[in-house]
DNA sequence: TATTGTTATACTCTATAACTATA
DNA sequence: TATAGTTATAGAGTATAACAATA
């Protein structure tokens, strides 16, 4: 293995996501201005309709905080609703706004434009071999983070 | 292409570039108390020796100012010397000290068996696939990000 | 005039925890 | 007592640009 930063794994993959972080951040962030916070919850909510902030939570890799700090910048300017849950009044439910609806509908086909012109360089073996590599390394990288 | 976000490749990258890089910098941040950028700056050194500020730019996707500053801490922390270049005398020349060596030296071998767990789920073949598939992606990204 | 590196400033993100309300 | 979500606050990181020294 080797030090040099340009063939060091970690250093790669940290530059790689940021870079593509970037690209699809030229998107939701700078024609849309959302931030990449706002962009998952919302992201989340049209994908899967209605959902407890519990439920985005777990499905975006946000904490508490985060999704809070989102929601209420998103309700803020209108683009989502915040309910309260009857079985449980402790829950909120998020729903987009139709405002959002049609805010994320016209963010998606852009992204999805970029991200097919980043995967367009592999072929479909390829692909389906990133996926499983990503899977191998995710779990192991989140075994070394348990272990401290 | 599927929008839901655990299936959707840019944010998959990001949790494990975050994952990988936590679980980095719980060797150099939490045990060694280097930041992310001070980290780059030292490994840099380390491998290449004395170098001006500018080439540590340019081989740590680190900017100016980011460099500046890790290399004040640095020098105020007594891990490196800062000296000019009878050259240019613009440029400043930085080297690692005796205790900043000895420092990487220790940081060096705990990360390489990081990584080194993190590739041991991957055979000789998708180590060389993982590197040739990052190498694609790296510059349609970049390719993305200059066209805006 | 352009470049190297430092400094200033404002802004955003992050981490931790205290707090409110419900259960 | 425990959980869902909000608010507070301090610290770290980021972006932009002004600036001094040198070329």
């Amino acid at each position: 293995m080797n030090l040099k930063l340009q063939s060091f794994f970690p250093y790669q993959l940290a530059v790689l996501a940021e870079t593509v972080s970037r690209a699809m951040a030229q998107v939701y962030a700078e024609r849309f201005e959302l931030s990449r916070d706002e962009w998952r919850v919302v992201a989340a909510l049209y994908e899967n309709g209605a959902m407890k902030t519990t439920d985005v939570i777990a499905q975006t890799t946000l904490d508490k905080m985060q999704v809070s700090r989102a929601v209420a910048r998103l309700e803020h300017d209108g683009l989502l609703q915040r309910s309260e849950d009857s079985a449980d009044r402790r829950n909120k439910v998020l729903r987009l706004l139709p405002a959002g609806q049609a805010q994320v509908a016209r963010i998606v086909p852009l992204v999805q434009a970029r991200v097919e012109f980043l995967l367009e360089a592999l072929d479909a073996d390829e692909r389906r071999s990133l996926e499983a590599l990503f899977g191998k390394l995710q779990s192991r990288a989140t075994q070394l983070i348990r272990q401290g």
